[in-house]
DNA sequence: CCGCATCCGTCACGATACTG
DNA sequence: CAGTATCGTGACGGATGCGG
């Protein structure tokens, strides 16, 4: 394991900012975007902007609440971009700052390593799903 | 960006598992090594075999029950080692498996970003820490 | 109807105490 | 040392209400 934190020092206490540190503000922009929702919505802003029906069709299964706080959350930490527009319907889009992007291009291989390591259990998933697809929309 | 997820149809539905799906497997894989002690115990863990309470040190502000439950959860997930030593006192060490050390040379690059990025505000959360450890203990 | 705030129920989380 | 059991709280999630 040549990828030790240690290596890098990481987690040595030599760096200004250590997630180990209960009261260290890194530790909460690493809860901001690795929470359960968080990494959903950053991935799903990836594709570029976005209206806030749209992130909640793209991350099915979240409630409206938890939709605005995680973009409420992620827009304080400078990851998301926010734009109202004053019209009628009302309209607000959604993107990744430049910071957001960085996060996300990190995000994503993640998000991938865990794709393709379900695929075996998701092959039974799938076809017991795609069987009940019909019935659950 | 053209590292988006539509270029490499991971949000498009073409592949098997999809972390977009409330009730795909991934979503739970993706859950746990992005949960809020996952990550900070999987990290730990690439510096090597620990022990429990060598675990519990780095990662300072866990409880036990979190601590137990978080390693059992990435032992199920195929990612934590544990191995019991019947011996007096009792000692368990904790290691990566094949699978923990791909994930986390993917969850590194991220918390390093995540320390370098909060390094401006760490600065006066430290300055102001070290001023008020003296007070606030 | 879209975007979002609020009330409330539930459950995981967190602290403590206890066991082998 | 390495956990397990118990209980209280706060965060999450669902439904509702409001403004444009």
């Amino acid at each position: 394991m040549e990828e030790s934190i240690e290596a890098k020092g990481l987690a040595r206490g030599n760096l200004s900012a250590n997630v180990f540190e209960p009261n260290c503000p890194s530790r909460l922009l690493l809860d901001h975007v690795t929470s359960r929702w968080g990494v959903l919505v950053l991935v799903a802003l990836s594709n570029g902007t976005m209206r806030w029906g749209e992130v909640r069709r793209w991350v099915k299964g979240i409630t409206e609440k938890m939709l605005a706080s995680t973009l409420r959350t992620l827009e304080s930490d400078g990851l998301v971009l926010r734009e109202v527009h004053p019209v009628v319907p009302p309209r607000v889009d959604y993107s990744l700052t430049e910071r957001g992007r960085e996060v996300v291009a990190l995000l994503l291989p993640l998000v991938e390593w865990v794709t393709v390591h379900t695929a075996a259990e998701t092959e039974a998933w799938a076809a017991a799903g795609t069987a009940a697809e019909e019935s659950t929309g």
